[in-house]
RNA sequence: GGAGAGGUGGCUGAGUGGUUGAAAGCACCGCACUCGAAAUGCGGCAUACGGGCAACCGUAUCGGGGGUUCGAAUCCCUCCCUCUCCGCCA
C-alpha cells in the first residue's frame, strides 16, 4: 500500500517509478491524475465533515452547560441547531468515508516502487545473472527428467494422484516421499541452528485481511484456493443473501501467515530483525499457467516450501535482504547443487517486492537453470497494509516495519533438483551427503 | 452445535450517558537526590487524519460496523474475536 503523501510530495519520481515498472506514460499520467483528484476529493470531505463536527461538539457541551444553569430556553435553543445541522452531516460523514475507500481502493492495486538499483526490463530475459555458484556435472550419459527418473524407480506416481486429484498433483512413495521430509527437515534445521531463524507452525488456511496484509488480495484473488464450509455456503444462498461467501483462504505461500505475525502490533526495536522460518504446504490455483511444465512436479497445485521472512527496521533491511539470500544460497551449496542468482527487473519483479533476487538450481535432465527461492525485500509496503510498527529506542512516534520474504528453498523444486543432479546412470540416485542422516543413513536410492 | 462471560492506551486494569483521550499500576523518557547505582520524589509519555512556516488548533479512535441521544467507552442492533462449561471430534 502506497501512502499518498509521499506520492504527492514527489509527483515525478512516483510517475517514473510506475514508468519503470510499466512504460505506459498515458497510462501513469492517467493514474496520477486520478490518484491527486481522489485525494483532493478526500481532503475536502474531510474537511467538511470535520467543520460540522466540531461545531455540534462545542454546542452540545454549551447544552450540557446550559443545563447545568438551569437556562432550558437556551438549551433547547441550542438543541435545534444541532438538530438542524445533524440532517447534513450524515451526508457529509458518508462522503468522508467514500472518498477515503475510493482512493485507498486505488492505492491498494499500485505494486511497490522498485528500488534505484534494480534494473528496467520487460521480463525475465532481462534480469541480469548476478553470480554463478558450482559447476553443473558432466555426465556420461544423456541426463533424464526429474519425472523419468522417479516413475522409473517406481516412487513417484502422476497417474495415482491425477486419479485422486487431477492435474498438478503428485504422489511420492517410500524413499521419495522421505527425501521430501528429509530436505524440509534439513532446510528447517539449517536455518533454525545456524542462521537465527525461529521455526513457526503457522495456520495454512488464513483470512481475508492476512492476504491483503501481504498483496495476494485483492490483485491476485484468482490465483489462490479457497476453503469453505458447504453448511455455511448452503445456509447461506439458501437464506438469499448475495455477496462474497464466507470463507478461508489456503496460503499460497507461509510468507502470508509468518508476516502477518506482525499485523497490527507495535514491535520493539531491540526485537527486530525478526527472523521466522516455516515448512509448510503452498496451494496455488496456477490460473494463468495452463499448458506451462504440464509433465513432472515443477508447477503443482500443492508444494512443500520453506519460507523464511524478517521483519526489519528500516536501516536494516537492505543488509538484511542481502543476509536472506545468503541463507537460501546456503542450503543449495550443502546440497552440492550447482546455482545461479539473478537479480530480477522491473518488469519481472513481484507486485510487493522492491527489489528481488531469484536464485535458479541447475537442472541437467531439462539442461538449463529453474528458479528455486525468490528473496524479496518489501520496503513498507506490506507493512502499511497491515499496520506492522515499531518502537524506535530513541523516538517515541512508531515507525512502519520493512518486511522480507524468502524462499529458503522450495522443498519440491528441491526434490526434482537433487533427482536431475545426483541421478547415476543405472537409474539410480546418490543421496546428497548432508541428506543421510535424514534417510536413516540412506546412500543410495534404488528401484524397489 | 448448546449455555454463559468478556474485548479499554506498549502491558495490567478502573470507569454504566455530559471538560474521560480516558483513573491507577507497570514499562519507558527527563529532572532531582547520589561518587555512581538502587530506592525515593517531581514531571513527561496513545494513534491516525485534516489545517498551519511554526507554536499550535481541529476531528476521529475504548474489537469492527450501524443505531438511539443535543451529547456514547458507557444504552440498543449486528459482525468479528477471546475465554469458561457441556456436546462432538483428529
Amino acid at each position: 500500500m502506497h501512502d499518498i503523501k509521499t506520492i504527492r510530495d514527489d509527483l515525478a519520481a512516483f510517475r517514473a517509478d510506475i514508468l519503470r515498472r510499466k512504460p505506459d506514460e498515458a497510462a501513469a499520467d492517467a493514474l496520477i491524475s486520478k490518484l491527486v483528484a481522489l485525494d483532493d476529493a478526500r481532503k475536502n470531505a474531510i474537511q467538511k465533515a470535520q467543520a460540522a463536527q466540531e461545531r455540534r461538539n462545542a454546542a452540545s457541551k454549551e447544552i450540557g452547560a446550559a443545563m447545568k444553569a438551569k437556562d432550558a430556553g437556551l438549551a433547547e435553543k441550542l438543541k435545534a441547531e444541532v438538530a438542524e445541522l445533524k440532517e447534513t452531516m450524515g451526508a457529509l460523514e458518508a462522503q468522508e468515508r467514500e472518498a477515503i475507500a475510493a482512493l485507498e481502493t486505488e492505492l491498494a492495486a499500485i505494486p511497490n516502487r522498485p528500488l534505484p538499483e534494480v534494473p528496467f526490463g520487460a521480463d525475465e530475459s532481462d534480469n541480469p545473472e548476478v553470480r554463478r555458484v558450482g559447476e553443473p556435472k558432466k555426465f556420461g550419459f544423456k541426463p533424464k527428467e526429474h519425472f523419468e527418473i522417479g516413475e522409473a524407480l517406481g516412487l513417484m506416481d502422476f497417474e495415482a494422484a491425477s486419479k485422486i486429484s487431477g492435474a498438478r498433483f503428485t504422489v511420492l512413495r517410500g524413499k521419495l516421499a522421505r527425501l521430501e521430509r528429509a530436505l524440509e527437515a534439513f532446510m528447517l534445521d539449517l536455518h533454525t541452528d545456524h542462521h537465527g531463524y525461529t521455526e513457526v507452525a503457522p495456520p495454512l488456511l488464513v483470512r481475508d485481511q492476512a492476504m491483503f496484509g501481504t498483496a495476494q488480495l485483492p490483485k491476485f484473488r484468482d490465483d489462490q484456493f479457497a476453503a469453505l464450509s458447504l453448511v455455511e455456503a448452503e445456509q447461506h444462498f439458501a437464506g438469499g443473501a448475495t455477496g462474497e461467501l464466507d470463507h478461508f483462504w489456503l496460503i499460497p505461500t507461509a510468507e502470508v501467515p509468518l508476516t502477518n505475525l506482525a499485523r497490527e502490533q507495535i514491535l520493539d526495536e531491540k526485537n527486530l530483525p525478526l527472523r521466522m522460518t516455516a515448512g509448510t504446504p503452498c496451494f496455488r490455483a496456477e490460473a494463468g499457467a495452463a499448458g506451462r511444465d504440464t509433465r513432472g512436479m515443477i508447477r503443482q497445485h500443492q508444494f512443500a516450501k520453506v519460507e523464511m521472512v524478517s521483519i526489519t527496521t528500516p536501516e536494516q533491511a537492505i543488509d538484511e535482504h542481502e543476509r536472506m539470500t545468503a541463507c537460501a544460497e546456503e542450503v543449495l551449496k550443502r546440497l552440492g547443487l550447482p546455482y545461479r542468482v539473478v537479480l530480477l527487473c522491473t518488469g519481472d519483479m513481484g507486485f510487493a517486492s522492491q527489489k528481488t533476487y531469484d536464485i535458479e538450481v541447475w537442472l541437467p535432465g531439462q539442461d538449463r537453470y529453474r528458479e528455486i527461492s525468490s528473496c524479496s525485500v518489501c520496503g513498507d509496503f506490506q507493512a502499511r497494509r497491515m499496520g506492522a510498527r515499531y518502537r524506535p529506542a530513541d523516538a517515541k512516534n512508531p515507525r512502519f516495519v520493512h518486511t522480507l520474504n524468502g524462499s529458503g528453498v522450495a522443498v519440491g523444486r528441491a526434490l526434482v533438483a537433487v533427482l536431475e543432479n545426483y541421478q547415476n546412470e543405472d537409474g539410480s540416485v546418490t543421496v546428497p551427503e548432508v541428506l543421510r542422516p535424514y534417510m536413516g543413513g540412506l546412500d543410495k536410492i534404488e528401484k524397489a
